[in-house]
DNA sequence: TGTACATCAGTGAACGCGCGTTCACTGATGTAC
DNA sequence: TGTACATCAGTGAACGCGCGTTCACTGATGTAC
């Protein structure tokens, strides 16, 4: 095959790599391979990116992987359960919060995810884009945001704070109206802060509640 | 590694593989490797599946792959610009349909995605979750449905028919609105036909478009 | 109609590269006494 | 304080399996004359 890359990247030019940790202490050699990982899995996919790249991004020795994960793919899951049951964590408290106001919970959901988006937005980009991959796998019973919403929905439903209908459809387009504009950024397509928006993607998103 | 395959299928036993084609004529046998290479690339992923397993359900011998296609990445992305395409087309027809009424346009396009998706769910599913893997390198000047959708927005904004704002955050959320829910279907969360809610998604499409 | 030749889809064994993983080793740090 | 030992992160060469791809071959179909 024809010329790959076009600019030759040194591998020692990547050990300046980047050691903000996802599960492992920041500045930890763990956290650098993590943070490697998280960077190539995000823009490759998991299975386009070799150990060999994760370690010479990371400035470690291949065989260091191995010394915190069995094996690349346990990596990957642990970096995905990382984001998922944070993001888990943050929506079931921005539902407490709100315990009684519908309104007030959609929009401090919205506001939870667009935060997270801006924050870490490699990580969330990981989440976006290999959410398929896992969500298959998990399926029954395991902490997952979407059920949350798709909950406080039906509750709305039924104290008449919102149309009746599909609590799962309402919720899915809900979270359409947050996450494909994240994909849109992710894609090159739209470049700004979602935090901007948070506001607006809110009242967007329970006009699509009441609607659908 | 321990018992991966549970259920060890007899390679015969695929042999009577689905025709149906993407790119060929149904019931050639470039339509076999088609259908075969789609329904475990929508599953599994292109990266996870492999040549051995495409020519096995497709019934025929591993070299004949390479008959009617330079590689499995070109076969990949053949798939790919198919459904892409297709809807890039349908879209364009959805919108002249409606050239001068926004809300039949929004809900005209609605149509389209729900009519797709359920027409063909492997299809729409292998779109749906290899969307970042081609769009990423897409981005420039090639034919997009989202492309065309935002234009539209921005008409409407133009003429009055719609709030101002951002037209590709309004299109991308109305987007979500409709792609969100397939996502759960094929995640195994949400177990309905699109079409039937085809009208209602267009309403909640087009109150997300106002809103946002 | 029959013969000679070209074309091309299909075959399946073989190839060899690239990958995830292993492993014997090193050096630093901690602990016991 | 010093010595002996255990632990463990880190190393990098080596391994070997699995994969995408190749290739010499077959058989069917079409065309020329």
């Amino acid at each position: 095959m024809p010329p790959t890359d076009a600019t030759p990247l040194h591998s020692d030019m990547m050990a300046a790599a980047d050691a903000r940790g996802v599960t492992a202490p920041d500045g930890t050699a763990m956290a650098r391979i993590e943070r490697a990982a998280l960077t190539l899995f995000a823009t490759r996919g998991i299975d386009g990116v070799t150990t060999r790249e994760i370690a010479a991004r990371a400035g470690v020795a291949e065989g260091s992987i191995y010394r915190h994960y069995p094996g690349k793919e346990a990596l990957a899951r642990a970096l995905f359960d990382a984001i998922h049951g944070r993001l888990f964590e943050l929506i079931e408290d921005a539902l407490t919060a709100s315990i009684d106001d519908f309104e007030a919970a959609v929009t401090n959901v919205v506001a939870v995810y667009c935060q997270a988006a801006d924050a870490d937005r490699v990580l969330f980009e990981y989440h976006i884009t290999q959410m398929f991959r896992f969500a298959r796998a998990d399926a029954a019973g395991r902490p997952d945001p979407t059920g949350l919403i798709a909950k406080r929905i039906a509750r709305a439903m039924a104290e008449g704070d919102c149309p009746s209908g599909n609590a799962e459809l309402k919720a899915a387009a809900a979270l359409g109206v947050v996450l494909q504009p994240a994909a849109h950024r992710i894609a090159g397509r739209l470049n700004i802060a979602l935090t901007d928006h948070s506001r607006t993607l809110a009242r967007a998103a329970l006009a699509a509640i009441r609607e659908a």
